[in-house]
Order: structure tokens, then sequence, then C-alpha cells
DNA sequence: TTATTATATTGCAATATTACGATAAAACAA
DNA sequence: TTGTTTTATCGTAATATTGCAATATAATAA
């Protein structure tokens, strides 16, 4: 075996599970990081920031696309990346569950 | 290569990328679901709730173990797994910050 | 002691991820 | 057109993850 049996799950486990394993990485974690602490949301420069090659970069922010943890959007030749402030709702709202559903026990 | 240059980035985004790879398999997303589905904190029977393997299981508990989501604390033959609350919380507090980082931008 | 029950570990095969050099593609400038 | 800049993709090697059968361990019961 090896993969994942994705399909015995429930749709919302797997959506949560893909949502975390985009940021299951530090370099993704740094990325975000860097996108918040820029006052614009100008990027390419993110290569110059991080010790990846570009391909390597390039290949985590397509992850953080494809997990609509980010968004880009073209600007002439460089690429507009920015959070997409949706998905991180959708994260937050989930540990609201769990921290709701936490309150009534504790073992 | 092949080996997450783990080193090259900082600790607290070391820290967070761990949590999230903790939480990156629908598997382990339903055992915290589980975990906060029942009253008591009682486990074990969460191979009868997933359809996997005892010892694919069993894995996944040292994961989440290990990444400090859930306590386990032996309680003669079977083990009580909960929820570790400070976790979550730091979690939660992480999402925060990027949320208060995000309300004075945007593309 | 010998079962029984509950959980963990080992070993291995299948698959996925990470990283990067080389190269391609797309947009613009000269 | 040719060159430059920026980002993406291909190909491949190294490593990590997933899953389970078999087995081991630990606690209790008979």
């Amino acid at each position: 075996m090896g993969a994942s049996k994705s399909e015995s799950f429930s749709e919302e486990h797997n959506e949560m599970a893909t949502l975390f394993k985009a940021l299951s990485h530090p370099a993704r974690i740094a990325i975000v990081d860097y996108l918040l602490s820029v006052d614009s949301c100008i990027c390419g420069d993110i290569v110059n920031e991080l010790p990846l090659a570009q391909p390597t970069i390039s290949q985590h922010l397509k992850e953080l696309k494809n997990a609509n943890i980010i968004k880009g959007t073209i600007e002439g030749t460089a690429i507009c990346y920015c959070i997409n402030p949706d998905t991180i709702d959708k994260i937050e709202n989930h540990f609201g569950v769990i921290r709701h559903k936490l309150k009534n026990k504790c073992c």
C-alpha cells in the first residue's frame, strides 16, 4: 500500500486534511508569513526571502494556490500573490467548532 | 534531495508546520472528531469507528500524541485518549494573528 | 501459571513529497 | 526581430508517509 485511503473518509474530513497538508511545510508557513508582512501583495521576491531555489518555491506556491490559501493575479511580467481570507475563515471556524465541543468535556 | 530543509526555517515556522502535518490526514481529522463526539474520553473503539487496521490507527494516534494534539493516559488495560486544549489554543492563536494582520490589507 | 484483551512495534511494499538543474513559456523592452 | 525578466514545468534523485500482516508487550482474569 502507501496511498492514503481518502475515499474512506467524509468529504469534510478530507477537505480539512487537504487544507492542513498545504500548511504542513515550514516553507509554506514562511510564505504565508511573508505575504502577511509585506504591505503590498507584490511577490516574486519570495525567492530572495527563502533559502530555496526558484522551482521549489514555485511548487510550494502552486500547492498553496491549489488549496485556495493564496490567490495569484497576473500583473504584467510579475504575479501578485495574496492570502485568501475566505480560506483562513474556514480554518478558523473549524477550530471554533472544536473549541465549542471541548467546553463541555475533559478527562 | 527529498528531505525537507527544515533547518533553514525558523523554529516557530517549523513548529506550526509540525502541528499542521499532524492534522494533514483525514484519518487523524476523523480521530480528533471522534474524540470530540464521545462524551467520555475512553477510546480503543476508534478502531471500530474507522476503516483502518489497528496498527494503522495506533500509528496515527502516535503522531497526534507526538504533536501534542491528544494526550493518552493508561486506564487499566485500555488507554484514555483526549484532546489537548493547549495545542488547540496555540493553533487558534496562530490564526488569530493572521486574521489581525490581514485586516489592514488586501489586493 | 495460562489465557485474554488492548495497544505498540517491526518489517516491508506502494505511493507521495521535497528539492533542484535544465528548460520552457509568457510578457514586455529595445 | 532579439534579449530580458518572471514564473512554470519536466525529469529525476533522495527521502517520507501510508497501510497492514505478523509479532511483541503490558495489564488483567481465570
